[in-house]
DNA sequence: AGCTGATCATAT
DNA sequence: ATATGATCAGCT
């Protein structure tokens, strides 16, 4: 097992992003001397932390950016059969204690200023090793994205400081939405009600639905296992 | 087939 | 317990 040392450029990212492409898990893990379990039952975020160590991500459980100095943060996206991303796409804790933040300085809004997607074959179907690497793409919001996850933020946030966070379900948020984040449904973490008292919560996170995803790659990347831009159909009479 | 609520592993 | 990385599994 080999040490990536971390990108120096965004452009030096990209081209190790690009490398990927196209290639299976076994294929990437047999060139790093590793091996891909058979499945991810016990091993949810293997993908993820897989590519973080081939493209050099430097901060790995820390409360920082992965690629530290370029202030970026790597998602995998699974998709599914239909090439659609499979599963809502983690991105922070929900604070449910202590001072109130502002959007500017929200886990959400740090943590997707800018992001590099890669999406991976995530079909149950395919076995773990099988699964190919598609186009990654490097994304931060624009204005009119901005503006619609500020809004699922303001709404969210302002509920659970009205008191009202045993009340907010996945459904709520058009693109944000909160759901439990935690080791399992006995896991508390402490809380504030409306009037300031404690109270032991389940923990929940801020999910990007998969339906916001679907639209970053739609635009990104249309093609992921074929390279970023679509090519010439292929040429039937042949 | 898509979604929601629940869960798994690791490091600190 | 918190934060990182997410996917699982059952229900509609």
């Amino acid at each position: 097992m080999s040490t990536v040392p971390p990108p120096r450029s965004e452009t030096e990212l990209l081209e190790r992003a690009a490398a990927l492409s196209g290639r299976t898990l076994r294929d990437l893990a047999a060139a790093a001397g590793r091996i891909v379990p058979p499945d991810q039952r016990r091993m949810k975020g293997w993908v993820g932390e897989f590519i973080e160590d081939l493209l050099g991500a430097d901060a790995r459980s820390l409360s920082e950016p992965d690629f530290r100095t370029l202030g970026i943060e790597l998602k995998t996206i699974p998709l599914n059969a239909r090439g659609r991303p499979a599963e809502s796409t983690w991105v922070c804790i929900v604070p449910l204690a202590g001072d109130p933040e502002s959007w500017e300085g929200s886990g959400v809004c740090r943590k997707l200023s800018r992001v590099l997607w890669v999406p991976v074959e995530g079909d149950r179907s395919i076995p773990l090793p099988a699964r190919r690497v598609g186009s990654a793409f490097l994304w931060s919001p624009g204005p009119a994205e901005e503006i619609a996850l500020r809004a699922d933020w303001e709404e969210l946030t302002g509920m659970i400081a009205l008191g009202d966070l045993e009340s907010i379900t996945a459904r709520h948020g058009r693109w944000l939405q909160i759901r439990p984040k935690a080791a399992n449904a006995r896991a508390l973490t402490r809380s504030t009600d409306a009037g300031g008292a404690p109270l032991d919560t389940l923990p929940r996170g801020f999910y990007l639905r998969a339906a916001f995803t679907a639209a970053l790659l739609r635009r990104h990347a249309p093609d992921p296992y074929n390279g970023p831009r679509p090519g010439p159909d292929p040429d039937p009479s042949k």
